[in-house]
DNA sequence: ATGGTAGCTGGGCTA
């Protein structure tokens, strides 16, 4: 089983490099964060000539998840489209169970700035997804959770861990957080089986990041044990974010027997 | 250095 994660930044601007992707890759399970679109504007019919049955939660202008599912993958109806008790217009998670393995689509809020109203809301919304993923690993021991989760794991995710230190992405309160989620029984699938520095998911428009590969790792894929047991490969695949028009973010991808 | 770029929207917010 092979399964992605893509931070597009808009899919109406992305929607024909995700249809090259696709085609070209020809992952198992694609799941998308920043669709920033309603959910009457999703191209689904696009997807199913593709092969893809898809599920997606959207807002307006901001936010907005998708799941994408090759056809033959059967889905089963326990969808779940936000963090169960935690009231949110941001429409950020995505939950279905696909072939026996529990996916999980997160975009992480961004924080904007630490000690924010938004960093809060991004620290309280990690509270509550932790809460709720105990849970949910208490059901099904095949989970994947990925996404963009707005947080750089370790200073090795960081081009410049100085500049960065203690920053947003970057913060000890946020890091902490991942830890507590990984305590749950998750790994960092990329780290698996990658040490190296240097490679990233994330360069800012601003300031040719991606020609300078100042970026950072934000973009990840928890395997829970049983599916860790499995994993044959993980990586990051940059090319997309050397496109003409590109998201801000690169797909990353992780293969299971 | 408090900019720089991109997307949505139609001025300002978010990232």
């Amino acid at each position: 089983m092979k399964i992605a994660s893509w931070n597009v930044n808009s899919l109406r601007v992305r929607q024909s490099q995700v249809e090259n992707w696709l085609l070209d890759q020809r992952p198992d399970v694609l799941v998308l964060q920043e669709i920033k679109m309603t959910d009457d504007l999703f191209p689904e019919d696009i997807y199913a000539e593709l092969g893809y049955q898809a599920l997606w939660s959207g807002q307006k202008t901001y936010n907005g998840v998708a799941i994408l599912v090759q056809d033959g993958l059967m889905i089963d109806s326990d969808v779940i489209k936000a963090i169960p008790g935690f009231e949110d217009p941001q429409q950020r998670v995505l939950a279905a169970t696909v072939d026996g393995v529990r996916i999980v689509d997160l975009y992480v809020p961004n924080g904007s700035e630490v000690g924010s109203e938004k960093y809060q809301y991004k620290l309280d919304w990690f509270a509550a997804l932790q809460e709720w993923i105990a849970e949910e690993r208490n059901r099904h021991e095949k989970m994947v959770i990925l996404g963009d989760f707005n947080i750089a794991p370790a200073d090795a995710d960081v081009h410049n861990p100085k500049r960065w230190q203690g920053k947003i992405l970057c913060s000890d309160l946020e890091r902490q957080a991942l830890e507590k989620l990984l305590s749950l029984g998750f790994v960092d699938t990329f780290r698996k089986f990658n040490t190296e520095g240097g490679q990233y998911s994330w360069w800012d428009y601003r300031s040719g990041g991606f020609a300078r590969n100042q970026g950072l790792r934000i973009d990840l894929i928890l395997s829970s044990l049983a599916m860790e047991g499995v994993a044959q490969d993980s990586w990051i695949d940059t090319e997309p974010r050397g496109w003409e028009q590109p998201s801000d973010h690169a797909p990353v991808i992780a293969e299971y027997l």
